[in-house]
RNA sequence: GGCGACGUGGCCAAGUGGUAAGGCGAAGGUCUGCAAAACCUUUAUUCCCGGGUUCGAAUCCCGGCGUCGCCUCCA
């Protein structure tokens, strides 16, 4: 099976490897290998993490809509400057300051329907694959061993580089050598392996006590779960220098293959048209917005509705605009359930296609999304006057039903039922049963004429949340 | 200073050579006792500014202006 056996449009991405736009071919025919580059876990994820995270997840789905078997690898980062910190601060173990985060990120995912990754591999499960790794680059000449700590030799690999185009040439030496890195034969070789010190958490190793360097663990676990050379690779925009520059210049210095065929980079999210940052008082966790009464499925729609390589401006009146554009979702849903089929055959079908053909044209196109919404959104207003004209045909409520489940494999934001569960908008109010009397009382109202009354009850109905609609067939309700 | 991205209607946002998608908002209309919802119509002769290339440019080139970001462990 290739990826367009189905007959659909051929994958296309923007490599940011060579900056161009590829066909996506992947390296055996009907599967892909994914690594995302997860969270460091030792805060809660912030919108702009996010973000990104759900961009991966419209990828892997997106592929999945197409066939491909994908497999999704996402690191757990549970070791380095911020969690040993954290660590030592307050007395606990790595184990004790990271699991509380990790399951708060999980929480997150679940938050904004992210789908699971197949694997989550953590840092501290795979220091020995990565010292594995760190020995064969030393034994290729690619690294060197100083006072218990291990260097990249940058020298050693002429295409390092070859991912941001960045020339370590222009970049002055000698003037940033932090502290812990200790004596390195030159400035821009970056550090593999870090000696131990005084009360931190340490591994044994061919080169005594000591932890892995950030880079080193993504290509250790990427390879380790996908092999030595698989498809795409993801992350943010700020990781493509030096995070996967370096994974790169390991991975292939130690192997001899080319590590990722296609390097995906989502852009950051920014707010009010500036980046986030907590001194600015901007930075938002899914937390802070809960407490602002912001309904999560509008940030998943807002996130879709811009493409992933173009800046997000978070702002509070884009999130009201998503949560309006997803209310006439709902509303045609709503119709469409009290819709009555026609006795003739089904005459949405053809929408029902179109909807299907655009649809997977739009995010075959790199990952179109905004256009893909576009689709949906015709496919909305045809759906609309097909119910206005008392047009539907046999089967049609479940045509559109289905084409509209299809996007939503790959969006996850049309269904309100999915996100329903939560439920923090019943318990307060009427019954079903209280709502139904006042109908009654209502509509028994208006045909006495007695409007007076009729519109009181209305609006008790709507300060108890009800939305009263009266239309050719009777009243009918709903909870807003 | 070096490198890069971006600048499309009131707001969000597609479109990267062929004559401006979509959503939100706003205005008018149909329907309604009034609403709500839906539908119809209108809302950028124009895509930051100035040049240039071209039969033709929002789309390519040059020069400005502005915004955002990266420059060794931040998605």
């Amino acid at each position: 099976m290739t990826e367009s056996s189905e007959g659909g449009p051929e994958i296309h991405f923007y490599n940011t490897l060579g900056r161009r736009r590829e066909r996506l071919r992947p390296r055996v025919p009907g599967r892909v290998g994914v690594y995302t580059c997860g969270p460091t876990v030792y805060a809660a994820s912030h919108i702009g993490n996010l973000r990104t995270f759900v961009f991966e997840d419209l990828l892997r789905r997106a592929l999945e809509l197409r066939g491909l078997e994908v497999t999704q690898v996402m690191n757990l980062t549970d070791v380095d400057d911020k969690t040993i910190r954290d660590a030592k601060e307050t007395g606990k173990s790595l184990a004790e300051v990271t699991d509380p985060w990790v399951d708060a990120f999980f929480r997150d995912l679940d938050r904004l329907h992210v789908q699971r990754a197949h694997e989550y591999p953590r840092a501290t499960d795979h220091v020995p694959e990565m010292i594995a790794l760190v020995e064969r680059l030393i034994e290729r000449g690619h690294a060197y061993e100083r006072e218990g700590s291990v260097f990249f030799r940058i020298a050693s690999d002429e295409d390092y580089g070859k991912l941001s185009g960045i020339d370590l040439e222009g970049v002055q030496q000698g003037e940033r050598v932090a502290s812990d890195e200790y004596g390195k034969d030159d400035a821009r070789d970056f550090v593999l392996w870090k000696a131990a010190k005084e009360g931190e958490p340490s591994w044994e190793s061919p080169w005594g006590e000591g932890r892995p360097g950030w880079h080193i663990e993504c290509s250790a676990m990427s390879m380790r779960y996908l092999g030595e050379s698989f498809d795409i690779h993801c992350g943010g925009v700020d990781n493509i220098f030096p995070h996967h520059d370096n994974e790169i210049a390991q991975s292939e210095s130690a192997t001899g293959e080319t590590f990722v065929a296609t390097w995906l980079h989502a852009e950051h999210l920014i707010v009010d048209g500036q980046k986030m940052s907590k001194s600015l008082g901007n930075l938002y966790t899914l937390d802070d917005l809960l407490e602002r009464g912001v309904d999560l499925r509008a940030v998943r729609y807002l996130f879709l509705s811009v493409h992933y390589r173009q800046k997000l401006n978070f702002t509070f009146e884009a999130l009201d605009g998503a949560v309006a554009a997803l209310r006439r979702l709902d509303e045609m849903r709503f119709r469409l359930d009290h819709a009555r089929e026609g006795e003739g055959g089904p005459r949405l079908a053809k929408a029902a296609a179109v909807l299907r053909r655009d649809f997977r044209a739009a995010l075959a196109d790199d990952l179109n999304t905004s256009a893909a919404l576009a689709a949906v959104h015709g496919f909305v207003r045809k759906v609309n006057v097909a119910i206005e004209k008392v047009e539907l045909g046999r089967g049609d409520k479940e045509a559109v039903t289905s084409a509209l489940a299809d996007a939503d494999s790959v969006l996850g934001v049309l269904d309100p039922a999915a996100w329903d569960a939560g439920g923090d908008t019943a318990g307060d109010g009427l019954d079903d049963d209280a709502v139904e009397e006042l109908v009654r009382q209502r509509q028994a109202a208006r045909e006495s004429r007695e409007f007076a009354e009729a519109d009181r009850l209305r609006d008790e109905l709507v300060e108890a949340g009800i939305v009263l609609e009266d239309t050719p067939q009777g009243p009918r309700w709903k909870r807003r």
